[in-house]
DNA sequence: GTTTTTTATTTGTCAGACATTTAAATGTAT
DNA sequence: ATACATTTAAATGTCTGACAAATAAAAAAC
């Protein structure tokens, strides 16, 4: 750990991006425990309040965790797959709100990634995601459903064909991307005849998934791309004439 | 904003979430300032150190920037592509290494991200796109280039290949899958033969996406995947063997 | 030998102070 | 009146020193 900072202010980030480096890098590896707060304050010649800074910043990157007490301290974490999911999903969501982007890029990315499961899930679905999927299905039919619930069902769906490809990394992208979306998802109202037909669609991508024909799974997943992107356009049709 | 905070500990962390519970939920809209640290101290009844690592905490997630000075203090940040990815390749590179992923996972991941910005990127590419493609294939041919320079210029092909498809959100999940391997693959050696094909299959995906053919494009692409797989496999077994 | 108590260590928090930076207000000269 | 230099005030960045709370290990009591 280098002991030497720059003179220019900060201190308090420079201390982070080292620790970060030396975790990186792997000369701290999982569970290790690093120099308690004294310890770091005086090796790297500040006060103690910055070097605390320092080790907020990384937590909140779940790079670290505390412990109070005798044995306690700060420790190197396993970053697992779900905090970097849920990560992913608050940047992601604040990137779409913040930087305007349309409806049909975020839905054109998302069918684009989803496209790119279904070979995969055709190969390796199990039982358990057929019937994860069916059952979404099911309560995507049910009367009094509002359009949020319907949009949820809707992701927990395509969150289930995701799973069946068995490959973490893209389940992560693929959450990542579908459930940022959902804020955009919900300024679509879903009619009666837009459900009956997306859940049509749902039911023979469910059923070329069953029948591991991944090339019928990606002709109804297109045709709900399309469908979709256009419900969100009708949707925006309908806010700007409000508007006017 | 809140004022009150739960008994147990902690302070930090639920000032933290608040703040960001606010930005998220719009409250906070961009380039907005918050109180100064004074305010906000005296606001949740906490020292202004315990507010400072809870503002400490938002910088590392690049939801706030601060400035010092008279007009100063802390800022909602427009959270910007380029952040996002970056945070992405840090977490993915982590996750990598400390979860033990085999080459093959990550391998599969990153081409199925890819293949699915193929049709895109054949319908949208521009000349720009084009050419930075080439160009990488030149420099890959070029004479006592190492595995790792080698590598950076593969990185940099699919880069501009991703690019080309021309939506934003899926560059961040192939930029982020993409450089997060880069560890991955720079344990792979490249014989002279390798590159070659290797090579040609770039060429093949570029006069693909250079003639809007999408499907002669996935047909390369499946091959080099496979390809690269086998490579991946038998740095594997000389690893092993080493260690044996 | 088991349970209880003590103790030492470490993080979490507080209070007040000073240093540094920076924009705006003020003053001054042309 | 404008341009430039100076002062001022507000804000973050940092330091010192202290106490509270949690916790594991050591010591003591049974």
């Amino acid at each position: 750990m280098k002991t030497e900072l720059k003179t220019a202010g900060e201190y308090s980030a420079q201390i982070a991006n080292a620790i970060r480096e030396a975790i990186i890098t792997g000369k701290l590896t999982v569970d290790a425990r690093l120099p308690s707060e004294s310890d770091l304050a005086e090796t790297f010649g500040v006060s103690r309040p910055t070097v605390r800074e320092a080790l907020k910043r990384l937590a909140a990157q779940n790079l670290i965790r505390t412990q109070r007490g005798a044995a306690g301290g700060a420790f190197v974490n396993r970053v697992s797959f779900e905090e970097v999911q849920n990560s992913l999903v608050t940047s992601s969501t604040l990137l779409l709100s913040m930087n305007a982007i349309d409806f049909e890029t975020a839905c054109e990315a998302r069918y684009a990634l989803e496209r790119a499961c279904l070979p995969l899930a055709a190969e390796r679905r199990l039982p358990t995601h057929l019937a994860a999927m069916r059952a979404e299905i099911a309560r995507q039919g049910t009367d009094g459903l509002d359009d949020q619930a319907f949009c949820a069902s809707d992701v927990a769906f395509h969150r289930a064909l995701v799973e069946a490809a068995g490959n973490p990394i893209l389940s992560l992208h693929l959450a990542g991307a579908v459930e940022a979306m959902q804020p955009l998802m919900n300024m679509v109202t879903f009619r009666t005849r837009s459900r009956e037909r997306i859940i049509a669609l749902h039911r023979r991508i469910a059923d070329a998934i069953d029948g591991r024909d991944a090339g019928a799974a990606e002709a109804a997943l297109l045709e709900l791309a399309s469908y979709t992107a256009q419900l969100g356009g009708k949707a925006r049709e309908q806010r700007a004439a409000a508007r006017g």
